[in-house]
DNA sequence: GCCATTTGATTTCAATTGCCACTATGTGGT
DNA sequence: ACCACATAGTGGCAATTGAAATCAAATGGC
């Protein structure tokens, strides 16, 4: 609006910028500093009060939700790197809520599953992951949280169009 | 599917798992994942053809948006860590993108601006950026563009407001 | 004017992360 | 059965990153 008036006083400059990128204009910027600011504040929930990084809370959940898993499929389901799935399987045994055993399927890979202390810091979390959820989402109706799910699904199903599997790295934690 | 059956044999076990959280119907989560896969299109855009990092680019972005301008002002805008700032930046001027020069008001910090060959690259990217955007968006409609645009600010400022600036990190990319 | 405090920028150091290579096991062709 | 090749997991190294410490300049109280 101030530069529409600029470029009317000015119109014959000739090193007018007619073609700045505002960040704040910019919907993959806009996307991208929301996420985070939401990712934070899931983090905070499992971070500050268990101790767990992203990593290691995405095999939590996923555990959780799917039982005794390789660290392939634990690969495939967080969407992480197998080399960060396997350090957070190494950090969740140490500390005894993650267990490995020997997959009689396939000698190379071993079983991760949740332990009882696990399950027991697993349903501890999950009720609170719920709750932030919940406070976050409280501004939107029923109808806004399917539209924003559905825009968000369509927004990654063009990106995996437009190139597959770019270069993926930096998970900003869920 | 499979323990669904099982609860049905086992109705009376009282360690039936009720409460699992299935990262694929937690929100925070698709937003992260969603935004990765955005951010890593956009970089792409910057990455491999002019070797810019994401901070890097930000700066470029900024400087080219809001004039000269000096560390501490673009950490403000850029919602990045200073440190990182700074990384950017010297980078930026050791490759003759961007150039400093002493402030005059303040002895302590020096005016960044983009370099004459700065702006070449900047006025290059731009336009591959927006049209990457727009090729993003190419499924949505104007309004869905300006509903999702809204439900974002939305989510960003009730993150916000559930607690004061969050341990911030990780950009995910722009 | 002078000292204490604050602020912008930078350096240093420890932790995290990603990439490459390596081992071990499994699979399929001949 | 043997070989080449693919796959699961792991270790090591280099690059990235964030937090705290440091330096330099400015600000405010007296």
């Amino acid at each position: 609006m101030l530069s529409g008036l600029v470029s009317l006083v000015t119109i014959s400059m000739s090193d007018k910028r007619t073609d700045v990128l505002s960040l704040a204009k910019f919907l993959p910027y806009q996307l991208s500093i929301t996420s985070n600011a939401v990712s934070n504040r899931i983090a905070q929930v499992y971070r500050c009060e268990f101790g767990l990084k992203v990593t290691e809370w995405r095999v939590m959940a996923v555990l959780g939700d799917g039982g005794a898993l390789t660290q392939r499929q634990l690969t495939e389901r967080t969407l992480m790197d197998k080399v960060a799935v396997n350090r957070a399987c190494k950090v969740l045994e140490q500390r005894g809520l993650a267990s490995r055993e020997p997959n009689a399927q396939d000698g190379r890979s071993h079983m991760l599953a949740l332990t009882s202390d696990g399950w027991t810091m697993h349903d501890r979390i999950v009720p609170l992951a719920r709750d932030m959820e919940r406070r976050l989402l409280s501004q939107l109706n029923a109808e806004e949280r399917v539209t924003f799910e559905s825009l968000l699904l369509r927004l990654r199903d063009q990106s995996n169009k437009l190139g597959p599997a770019g270069a993926d790295s930096a998970y900003g934690a869920d």
